[in-house]
DNA sequence: CTGCCATTTTACCGGC
DNA sequence: GCCGGTAAAATGGCAG
């Protein structure tokens, strides 16, 4: 592989290789995950709930990012202040 | 095929069928909505913020029921009326 | 809102609404699709193997209409049946 | 909500800002990955291909690992270095 | 023809 | 150990 294509295999592999470092450091993040998970059902709560929760709270998050953002999106369709 | 599996050759049918059927109306719903975009588009609205506005819009919608259920699995979370 | 645009304002909230709506009923297909599937799992079909099979349906049916337009086409472009 | 749980209230919200924590780490990295990609096509890669690419040498990865994680345990079994 | 967004498909994780 | 459901990845489709 080394000579096929010389310096565009040399970009590929960078490429593939920074991309497979972030992998991994995510795949290191949902094990951290896991654990919190794991260490809160061991105090007694219930997992599928707290996932229930946290999914919400995160819809809460994104609506309130949208409302900051949707008048002047109206006002843009509008062709106001364009 | 008429003959292989007999019974539950044509319960498959069946189901595809079904499923094909709702699929194209499916299909022609999003033409329809094609169509009223390139409706408000010769009007002289920008589609791609009015997707936007919608997409916020159904965020919106989706809080507002989040928030109906947040309370309750908080409590169902603390193990609270269980 | 009300006064952001006059008329406009109006028509853009209407296109949106129009829009809405029909996303509404696409996803209660949507929502009548899943149920097939899950009918179908249910009763021991593999409902990966029904996608494929569908996908490939879909497709003859697809080159089956092309055929049929370009056959329209070149009878229209040789004044037959036009 | 403060008074609903007490202390365990806490602990429940002190685990669900742990997980929203690690979980705004991982999208961060997915979006490290995404430039990525995108800095890879406009180089003029093909994406799809690259992710095939690094599927298979996950794959490769977790056999690897696999085998040796085997081999530990048959040295562990028969009393080698253990 | 490119980039973006929706949908679909795949993979993972907890529960039984 | 499998199943069901939920989150992530990937593909396909549409607008620009």
């Amino acid at each position: 592989m080394a000579e096929v294509g010389g310096i565009a295999a040399e970009r590929l592999r960078s490429f593939i290789e920074r991309i497979e470092r972030l992998e991994e450091e995510k795949a290191a993040l949902a094990a951290d995950v896991r654990e919190v998970y794991a260490e809160a059902k061991s105090t007694g709560f219930d997992v599928k709930t707290m996932r229930q929760v946290i999914r919400l709270r995160k819809l809460d998050r994104d609506d309130r990012h949208a409302q900051e953002h949707l008048l002047d999106l109206y006002k843009l369709a509008l062709g106001l202040e364009g």
